[in-house]
Parts: C-alpha cells; structure tokens; sequence
DNA sequence: CGAGATTCATGTGAAGTATACCTTTAGGCTTAA
DNA sequence: AAGCCTAAAGGTATACTTCACATGAATCTCGTA
C-alpha cells in the first residue's frame, strides 16, 4: 500500500459504519445484567454465599460442569454482585479467583499459596521460600486483615491431577490455624467425576454443597445468541440461520457458550474486515477456523522452547501421514530439530513428559496403547484440523529459527 | 490348539542434579562520638 | 561502638536427568489332545 493510500485508508476506515455497536458483549471478560438458563444455579449459589453477609462462614461449594456451562460467569456475577452489597453495609469480605491451570502462575502448590498472598497484598518471591514459610505468610496475612476471605479455584481438577490432591487436605486445614479470619473455598471442575478417587477427608469438607451445571441445549443456546448479538450489533445485520448456525456447532461440543459466543464474535470481525454489511453463514465455518488456529497459536506464544519443539516434531511427522504417531518417532524427529536449532535435546523421559502435557492442552490426543510383541507407547493423533496446520508449522518454524 | 512364558518399546516412579533464588549470618568497612 | 553493606553459607522450588522397574498384549514355546 503506497502512503498516500494508505491515510486513504484510515480516512475511509473512520468513515466506514461499523457492524459492531458494543464488541465488548461477545468478549470473554463480558458479564451479561442477567444470566439465562441459570436462574437456578445463580439463586442457590447466592444463598449458600449470603451467610458471608452476617459474617458467617458460607459452606464450601464444589461446582461441577462442562466447559462454557457459565459456571465461572454465573460465579464471577453472584460474587460481584457479593461485593457489592457487602461493600455498602460495610462488610470485611474478600473473594480471590485463581485459575488453577495457568502455567507458571498457580500450578504448583508452592506457586497457588503464592498467588493467593499476593492476591492479599504481600508480595512472595517466585521461588527460594519454603512451601510451609508461604503458607505462614499467607495466615500471617489474613490475620491481620481480620476478613472472611473466600477462595475460588477454577479449574481445580487440572491442579490435582497434575501434583496431588495433598494441597486441597492443606487448604481445608486452614481456618483452624486463623482466629480472626476465615476461609472458604469454591472450587469449579470440569470433570464430573473428579471427586470420586480423592481423599475421603478432603471429599467431605471441600464439597459440603455441591451444584452441577447442565451443559446448554442447541434451543437455549440461541437464546443466549440472540440476547448478546442484539447488544453487539445493529438490527439486521446477522444474516438468517447464523445464529442457529452458531448454536448447533456449539451443541454439538457438549454445549459450549464460550464457543458460540466466539464464534459469532469471530465472524462479525471477519465479516467486518472483508468490508461485508452484513454477517454471512460462511463466516462461522471461517471464524471457527480461525479461533482454532489462534487457540493453538496461543498454546504456541505461552509454551517454552521445548514443548515447540515437540509439538513441531509432532506436526511435522503428522503432516505426512495420516497414521498415529507413536513416541518414539516423535523423540527421533525430537532429537532431529533440536540439532537443526542448535538446541541440547532432553532425554526422552522428560519428552514424554511434555507430550503428556501437550495432551493435557488437548491440542494432541495422546493414548497410551500396548502393541503387544511391539511394545508399549504413545499413540500420538493431532486434535486440531489438518487444515490449519501448516499455517501453524510454518510460524513454529520461523519461532524455532529451524 | 491353547495355556503360559517371553518380549519389546516405552510408561512411570523415585531419587538425584543443576540452577536460580531466598534468608541468615559473619565479617569488613564506614561513620560518628 | 554502632550502623551499614557484602559475600558466603545454608536452605528451597523447579525443571530436568538417571536409574530401575512396571506394563500389557502380540508372539513364541511347548505340552497335550
């Protein structure tokens, strides 16, 4: 674009009618003023959290359901709206939400306690203290915040598969070493049958309420659709069918809002970029192309050199056949780049490590199958559309200097 | 032919190592009386 | 002598390595029908 064009450009772009009215309505962070389809979730969360308005201890609450079933939505408004009222009356409440699965931030017992001093105000460095001296600063911390504190930790499971349910016996044991403070504890699971092969103790005080979320229907789907497409864009400007479209590819990832409402978020920009006025049904097949693409490239921004390396390994064998791939070629390919980038390779017990956890990420699926008489492995498959992996590749490689 | 032993390729657990960072402490230097 | 700074000592968490043992079904072996 030569430069005169290019002021063109803006001038025109500033011109030019937006599709959108409130973007903000699509976006994660969003909190809709009323939740649909969760009438029920959000009256019972509320009235096991209201003691904390008379300063009594609320039970501890265990939820339960799939992803995008509003669980961290419907806590996130009922907790606010907490707050809110106990800000008015003058109430010493704190409410700190982690989520339990960020790499590098509250994944470790040692990095969540962390978190949750931090959270309260004092700072703890990354690494260096003794687990049981973060621990001592945390209560030391509450104490004299002289608050009921209550704790949400979202995506738990996650946390405890990972290094043990040890920490979560820890946490219950808390409030009897706090005189003036108290604490309780949310935790939010995606895995329905989490609870069942945890210690007993930690069962029984962890989930002293417990609340399922149903997943969404195709139907309340696009009700939900409506609702935030109607604050986001101007009437008329979603072509027929999109939002059912939108809706039955959500339904079909076990009714998935998070999903729809990116989908739709997705192809209103892409609709926007291509200058369209309005937002077509092929959008949504390239809207949910591009949130997988940007999903995984995300992955890529946040994961260390290693675990690239791996997963570039992965693409490259996968790429050329659709067969499963199995551990062993992928340590091969492994060894293979990481002399390409000038990099010392791990040992193949760490690798199987980090495919575990490129696993876990659920950009690849990984099973671990016996061959028989050939032994025992990884049966590595990609989970993402073969369609967007060279994209991917291509920018791994760039990123790798391969 | 079929039950049990064998085998392979790697999963997996435990313990050890390197690194980066923390607190404590002892020594050395400066300063002020 | 008191105060302050620095460096060493002693400690921890984390990522990774090393070592050793566990797995589990295809294949082999061998006794039996």
């Amino acid at each position: 674009m030569a430069q005169k064009e290019l002021s063109n450009f803006f001038e025109d772009y500033i011109k030019k009618e937006s599709l959108f009215i409130n973007k903000k309505a699509l976006q994660e962070s969003y909190t809709p003023k009323n939740i649909p389809h969760r009438e029920e979730q959000i009256n019972q969360t509320a009235s096991i959290l209201a003691p904390v308005l008379r300063l009594e201890k609320p039970s501890n609450l265990f939820i339960y359901g799939k992803p995008g079933s509003g669980k961290s939505l419907t806590m996130k408004y009922v907790t606010s709206s907490l707050l809110e009222t106990a800000k008015k009356n003058k109430i010493q409440i704190k409410i700190v939400y982690l989520n339990c699965k960020l790499k590098r931030v509250s994944d470790t017992e040692y990095r969540l306690i962390a978190e949750l001093t931090r959270a309260l105000g004092k700072d703890v460095p990354a690494t260096g203290l003794p687990t049981e001296e973060v621990y001592k600063l945390f209560i030391k911390k509450l104490e004299e915040e002289k608050t009921l504190l209550i704790i949400i930790l979202d995506e738990i499971d996650q946390l405890v598969n990972k290094i043990g349910d040890e920490i979560l016996y820890n946490l219950t044991r808390l409030n009897s070493e706090l005189k003036n403070s108290e604490v309780s504890f949310i935790g939010i699971s995606n895995s329905l049958f989490f609870m069942n092969d945890l210690d007993p103790r930690v069962k029984s005080s962890l989930s002293e309420e417990e609340l399922v979320f149903p997943p969404y229907n195709a139907i309340q789907l696009q009700s939900i659709l409506r609702q935030r497409a109607e604050l986001t864009f101007k009437k008329g400007l979603v072509e027929e069918g999109v939002i059912e479209k939108c809706a039955a590819y959500a339904a079909r990832e076990h009714g998935d809002a998070r999903k729809a409402l990116d989908l739709l978020r997705v192809a209103g920009e892409i609709a926007e970029r291509k200058d369209q006025s309005k937002i077509l049904i092929k959008n949504i097949d390239e809207a949910e192309e591009k949130i997988e693409r940007d999903r995984v490239l995300d992955i890529i921004n946040t994961q260390p050199k290693q675990f690239n390396l791996t997963l570039y390994s992965i693409f490259h064998l996968c790429q050329n056949s659709s067969k499963p791939v199995f551990t062993g070629d992928v340590y091969e390919s492994y060894k293979e780049a990481c002399s390409k980038g000038g990099t010392r390779p791990l040992t193949q017990r760490r690798v199987s490590d980090i495919i575990a956890e490129l696993d876990m990420l659920g950009i690849i699926n990984a099973k671990v199958i016996s061959k028989g008489r050939y032994g025992k492995t990884r049966e590595i498959r990609l989970e993402i559309p073969q369609s967007t992996i060279p994209n991917i590749n291509d920018l791994l490689k760039k990123g790798l200097d391969l």
